[in-house]
DNA sequence: CTACAGCATTAGAGCGCTCCAACCAATAGA
DNA sequence: TCTATTGGTTGGAGCGCTCTAATGCTGTAG
């Protein structure tokens, strides 16, 4: 079960380790001869680098880590999957851990993450202090993905959520909605500019807002369904946070009798997968994730060969999804 | 943005590396004296241990690789918090790659993983060839979740996919149900239990199988679900090979203007949270996910701690749930 | 006063690798 | 013939840490 080092595999090619170092980089001045040699010692040894050895010797990483802060949801995914395209294809491994959304087990996924010595770090919509991600941020470089933050030397990509919502109240407005509630994500990341941005927009229609605290979780939407329902205030349009809380308040609505979009009509954000699911066929905002992969990880690349170190704020244009939740008011099509 | 080391913590606190080393091992062999010294001291410096380096030098790790082949699976989420809470539980970390169902790229990420020297790995659903598991296996201990392997030197945590289909076809048959088809997940993993499952099941009822081609995501059920229309061969209910694909025979089916489960009953495969959501309430089987992790990361560091060799195969009772997606035939309540 | 534990502490080698400077042909130029 | 030059190759130091064996230092017993 003892792994096969450079010095084996020299001893069996009849070279030396410097040059088994030399092949395994891919360096052009080996010769052929040598060359094949060494590649086939390596191959009948089941020879493999050390990538914390080299790393350590090297004084560099080509390892990126993200920190992803909620597994179960497929948004990170998509980003991912962006990150890993332009990682790979620059020669960058990626590793990821998770912080279950949880301030503490993030921490630690956060520690665990830099005691690899990565090149740099994104922070997929990280829930720590803007402090601890501050304090990284000294230590190696850091991109923040659907995550805001002023920190000078912390790049972020984030979708406009002002404008996302913006777009929401548009269509509604457009399908004659006057009654438009907003089911907030509180605390949430990037609440505070979906919030904005729907005030905003009711603002700039002269209609009056309606906030209704709520959360990211299906459950959640469910819940502030309830409230508004017991309080008999049911607007005849909603503007969910996120798809989860959409989908749940859907239900809720349903559970009620109420028909979605003939009674009313709801709005997700997010476009997740589930949106698209032709059973769900939510209308909801979509985000370019992947295009927030690859910005993150070529911001990061950018700042780890030292190209830059003015932060980059990248601020993507989300876009309005139309499907089958949202109608005219009053059921008439 | 050079990170201190060991020897800078030792000359500030006035003690040399190797007593440092001890105290970021929790050694108890050091005076109190001396301790809260170093302690004071990484604090100042912002010190924390270079995991790669410690691994080197102690040649053993405490790094458990997850390869996830599929992040946008809420499953494997699942899977990841039972082996993550195990893991830290008796202090190890965990790093995940993913290989995105491709095997190239999930070779690659098997590579990455390998390439940090943890002291095992657990695979969640692989899809590279058995042979390249059975190499990696040489090198360190392996898990596998979700898929069965006969290596011995390979542990494995499944569900009984068979007891899984059987649960569902009893129940469909308890409903009134004769013609019961099973979309099939074709080379997915996990697949050919499940099939051998309904086939066994329908054979016991005395019942005439009918296998529909199709695989584990939603587009593939609703293709399914055309060829049968097309074929003018609907049967009155249908077993999904897992809830991606029950939902897209489900949207398939309402699309054709037929209701679930009034004209066909849908059975899925999973218990993704997808299917708790009460707009889908998918009837599905549920399989006991966190539990996986759990068992598998216990298994793996038993292996690790030399506890033992012989290989485990775990098969845990999955369970079903019964939601609102099956009916008895003809709609009749 | 010496001997010997027992304990906290430390020097030094070494983990698997990279990198630099040195080296060694072999060829080219003077 | 004697240098340069070039391209391939190598030894050795060192990355940040752990681990072993040795060190110094008490305190107690002989």
């Amino acid at each position: 079960m003892t792994r096969p080092t450079m010095e084996d595999v020299a001893l069996r090619a009849g070279v030396s380790r410097a040059l088994v170092s030399l092949v395994m980089r891919g360096s052009p001045k080996v010769s052929d001869l040598r060359r094949s040699a060494v590649l086939k010692a390596a191959e009948e040894l089941g020879y493999s680098p050390h990538a914390m050895a080299r790393s350590l010797a090297s004084r560099t990483s080509t390892v990126l880590g993200v920190m992803v802060s909620d597994l179960h949801n497929a948004f990170f995914a998509e980003v991912v999957d962006g990150i890993d395209a332009v990682a790979r294809e620059q020669g960058f491994d990626i590793i990821i851990n998770t912080g279950g959304r949880s301030p503490s087990r993030e921490r630690r996924a956060l520690d665990s993450l830099q005691s690899f010595r990565p090149a740099g770090l994104i922070l997929l919509s990280p829930v720590v202090p803007a402090n601890a991600i501050a304090k990284a941020a000294e230590q190696l470089p850091i991109v923040l993905v659907a995550r805001s933050s002023r920190v000078t030397n912390v790049d972020t990509v984030n979708d406009d959520g002002e404008q996302g919502l913006g777009l929401a109240v548009e269509h509604l407005v457009s399908l004659g909605h006057k009654r438009i509630a907003h089911l907030d994500g509180g605390e949430g990341s990037q609440a505070g500019p979906r919030r904005r941005g729907y005030l905003a927009a009711m603002e700039r229609y002269g209609l009056e807002p309606q906030v209704v605290p709520s959360e990211y979780t299906d459950t959640g939407g469910a819940r502030a369904i309830r409230q508004l329902l017991d309080a008999g205030d049911l607007p005849t349009a909603l503007l969910s946070c996120n798809d989860f809380n959409a989908v749940g308040a859907i239900s809720a609505l349903e559970d009620a009798g109420l028909r979605v979009p003939d009674d009313v009509s709801v709005v997700g954000y997010d476009n997740t997968s589930l949106a698209a699911l032709r059973h769900v066929s939510l209308t909801t905002i979509d985000q370019p994730r992947a295009e927030f992969g690859r910005l993150a990880a070529e911001a990061l690349l950018q700042r780890v060969r030292g190209e830059r170190t003015e932060p980059v704020r990248h601020l993507l244009h989300p876009s309005l999804v139309v499907r089958s939740t949202t109608a005219p008011p009053g059921g008439k099509q």
